[in-house]
DNA sequence: TATTGTTATACTCTATAACTATA
DNA sequence: TATAGTTATAGAGTATAACAATA
């Protein structure tokens, strides 16, 4: 037997919310892609080529954590770095082919998790879950996209 | 613009799992209570003095980390170890007034953060809300009460 | 003087292993 | 020999501050 927040809504979000990260995570490695690679390269994919800032500020990443997950993404060949000539204090980060086919088989991960995780549920269902997780992301004003975890939240253990 | 992740069901459920974990942890603060310490306090005083090690396993928390955590809330005069005198290499974990009365409290946030997270959505929504997330937890075979974050699962950042 | 990218340092959280006392 | 609790060490992850190049 459980306790009392076992079931209240609070519990269930953040239990279920840490459940699907860490196996979004699992799921994911197989791209060679960390879960904030992913968000960065998606964003790049989506924005066109954008400086290491831009895409700081975008994403709530410090610009000095996002050096590392450039160099990755870089290493792994996903993106490029492209000397901005605009700014020349800048880079531009573009996506490469493989970092386009890496990003599409990450979003197929996606798409296969959610109907893992709402395998259960019928589809009258799924559609109200749909609806009202996108309800309580606008009313807690959270960005689209942009996950707590990546901003400078400096959020409490658990 | 964000980017097509951000409205899948993976995603938004990791957003909001995180968002409300670190809201929790913030409003938990005032009670001295760390969230995981809360969960250990709540269990203690739900099932009764229990040792460190059936503590650890009921709460997916290796018994080397469960040592701070207590002596965290020993420290806090919220519980007390107990030797247990029908085996002499453990404590009973014991609950105090004062750990009453501060799980008291806790849950008192709990059931206010549940109202502000859900105050957008209409009596109806939140009913099926509640119940679609029962059941998704069940069909991913997660422990209730458990959060994944204290198990030693190794999960991935974000 | 301010900004972009970078590096270095410190701090937190946790995983692993080893120690002690009891069984 | 195994188990409960403890401690020490090392490894991730990230926050802060400082630096070089450019504006």
């Amino acid at each position: 037997m459980a306790t009392r927040y076992a079931a209240s809504l609070s519990f269930l979000l953040s239990q279920l919310g840490a459940h699907v990260a860490h196996r979004f995570g699992t799921e994911l490695a197989e791209t060679g892609m960390s879960p904030r690679g992913f968000g960065v390269l998606s964003n790049v994919i989506d924005l066109g080529p954008r400086t290491q800032q831009h895409l700081a500020d975008e994403l709530g990443i410090h610009r000095n954590n996002m050096v590392a997950v450039i160099d990755e993404l870089e290493r792994d060949g996903l993106v490029q770095r492209i000397r901005n000539t605009a700014d020349r204090r800048s880079f531009l980060i573009q996506a490469t082919p493989d970092g386009v086919r890496a990003t599409s088989r990450a979003m197929n991960i996606v798409t296969a998790l959610d109907a893992e995780i709402a395998g259960s549920i019928d589809g009258d269902s799924r559609e109200t879950l749909d609806r009202i997780l996108l309800e309580l992301v606008k009313s807690a004003q959270l960005s689209p996209g942009v996950h707590p975890h990546l901003t400078s939240q400096r959020s409490p253990q658990s």
